[in-house]
DNA sequence: CTGAAAGCGCTAACAC
DNA sequence: GTGTTAGCGCTTTCAG
């Protein structure tokens, strides 16, 4: 069942036939009806394909993130795709996994698809270690579609990015640890990303601001698999800190694992902090104080800037979008 | 840039190209590799509208799942999107919540949009509380592209289910907790799905073959909250059990939280198992004995049986497999 | 307000 | 081994 075939049914031209399906205003109602009707009654859905061949788009939204099985990510997807699919687009979903030369393949691959706009979520597309350059093929897509990020941030035209603010969080988490009397901080890390290096740096100024030294061996980068942490932690006998300020809610309950295991009390001997507000925060015992980063709130912003760019808007739509995050505060802490 | 220019930038006809992009062996190896450089050179990509339009498939496969932001399907949607990419295909991710209406929508959407193949993750597509026809759109789905579904299973026509051995996983181990002295098995669910009601069945099977009578308020379904968990069995002073079998590691930790609570040894006088082995079960305290039930292994099955019906192969490919789940086995269990 | 016809870029059957 | 050509189903000028 084609556009012929209702054309013929309904005894009109397929442009008119075409005009119905795109609800052009030049159509009189009754005819629109008529066609309308038949339609309906041979349920007829016009073929995406040819579509696309003549639009140049078939409504995807390409997403590419590190690894859906991630629990921050996979949020992101499920409420990204919520919110698309209301707006009447779908998602091409992909998982490139952290290597460079993955995610510029996955990025190509995608623009080939003939996606509308491009999602990437998480920090890591941003360039690792400070390295701008490694981000040129994200603003290379950006000539081709519209690029959004999602808790990154890189410069450049049509890439828009929203992110939480990972600096004041970690930068308020670690005052107020140090108001409450904390002076070792032990600063628990996975990754060099660009959020990973905000956190560290909110982390850094909030030592200063207080007058306090900012020591490397307070710095630990570790791999996110709560039993390493742990075990590593045990290990380090000549680590001496009284708190734990975790870049994800894994690592902190790695710390502490490592607390129980070493019979400290949390939050009086050991105080610890994660980040994402996960499921692990609740699950854990003593229940964890987490960082909620507003992963909904960040899809949220995302998806309606994108609409409006798509949709070409007039006023231009920011390139930076900043949401501040806020700690939950649960039971290892004490402030 | 199209097929034309690289015909002529070539010197060659459109045929020849499309010849040399799908690899035809009926082109001369010295004209493939001249018209090969030419595509290189000018960065060509065959536009995958136009060949949709023609082929009547843009290698895609839709992925429905209730929700991606739980672990388990987060993790299903990885490993067959990684897998799926291996073999040249893209993956459009669908969530569907878990209403009957919005699962037959984002069928009918994934439909339109020619997708090659569906794959519908978790047993709520397979119809619930034993109603089978609530599992006809899936049938009729399948008369238009084949129909892959992990962990739930109904028979039809070009539908193939790999799901694991959710009986055989609670029947042995509530045998184990039997003949470990148990003689009170808490059964904790949160769902009527088709792999909820064989859990069921595997946990009443083994309470019968040993004797033991199938008591009504011994299955409690609730919400997979961790907290409600823990408070409605804290409230629910007439239950009276010795051991919880979970259908899921979230109902398992909030029996942690209520052993914990009421100052319960675990194992010794409360032995709980929970189901998926999912990061949950190493976060809690003690950590929690697991049924793990294979997502990847299912994922891996799915997609070697799609190719194998997308290609055409010979010989049938199995339109139920099942694979044997294994209790991991941590500190929630004595035996 | 409606129709005719020219693409959109590619595949594949058919010639040579 | 290569070229010609007719679709694939829709959108969109351009006429009327």
């Amino acid at each position: 069942m084609n556009i012929y075939d209702i054309a013929e049914l309904a005894g009109v031209s397929i442009a008119t036939v075409s005009r119905v399906v795109n609800d052009s205003p030049r159509v009189s109602e009754k005819t629109k009806q008529r066609v309308r009707a038949i339609m309906e009654e041979n349920g007829y859905t016009p073929n995406v394909f040819a579509r696309g061949l003549g639009l140049d788009s078939m409504k995807t939204i390409g997403i590419i993130c590190p690894d859906v099985s991630d629990s921050y990510m996979a949020s992101a997807a499920f409420h990204l795709e919520g919110r698309l699919h209301e707006y009447g687009y779908d998602c091409i979903l992909c998982c490139s996994g952290s290597r460079q030369e993955n995610k510029e393949k996955y990025v190509s691959l995608l623009l080939n698809k003939r996606i509308d706009a491009l999602i990437l979520v998480g920090s890591t597309y941003a360039g690792e270690g400070g390295d701008d350059r490694k981000a040129d093929y994200v603003r290379n897509a950006a000539k081709t579609v519209p690029v959004f990020m999602i808790n990154g941030y890189i410069k450049g035209d049509h890439v828009y990015c929203a992110f939480s603010d990972d600096y004041g969080a970690t930068y308020d988490v670690a005052s107020q640890m140090i108001e409450a009397g904390r002076r070792r901080i032990l600063f628990l890390c996975d990754s060099h990303s660009y959020s990973a290096n905000q956190k560290l740096a909110g982390y850094e100024a909030a030592l200063k601001d207080h007058g306090l030294p900012v020591l490397g061996d307070l710095k630990l980068y570790v791999k996110n698999r709560i039993h390493s942490v742990r075990d590593i932690l045990l290990e380090r006998r000549d680590l001496n800190f009284d708190s734990v300020l975790a870049t994800d809610d894994g690592l902190a309950v790695g710390a502490i694992k490592y607390a129980n295991a070493k019979l400290l009390k949390i939050p009086e001997e050991l105080c610890i902090t994660g980040f994402n507000n996960s499921a692990l925060s609740i699950c854990c015992d003593p229940e964890l104080s987490s960082i909620d980063n507003k992963v909904e709130e960040l899809c949220a912003i995302t998806t309606d800037q994108m609409m409006a760019v798509l949709r070409g808007e007039e006023k231009p739509v920011a390139q930076k979008s900043q949401v501040p995050c806020r700690l939950v505060k649960r039971c290892t802490t004490d402030f």
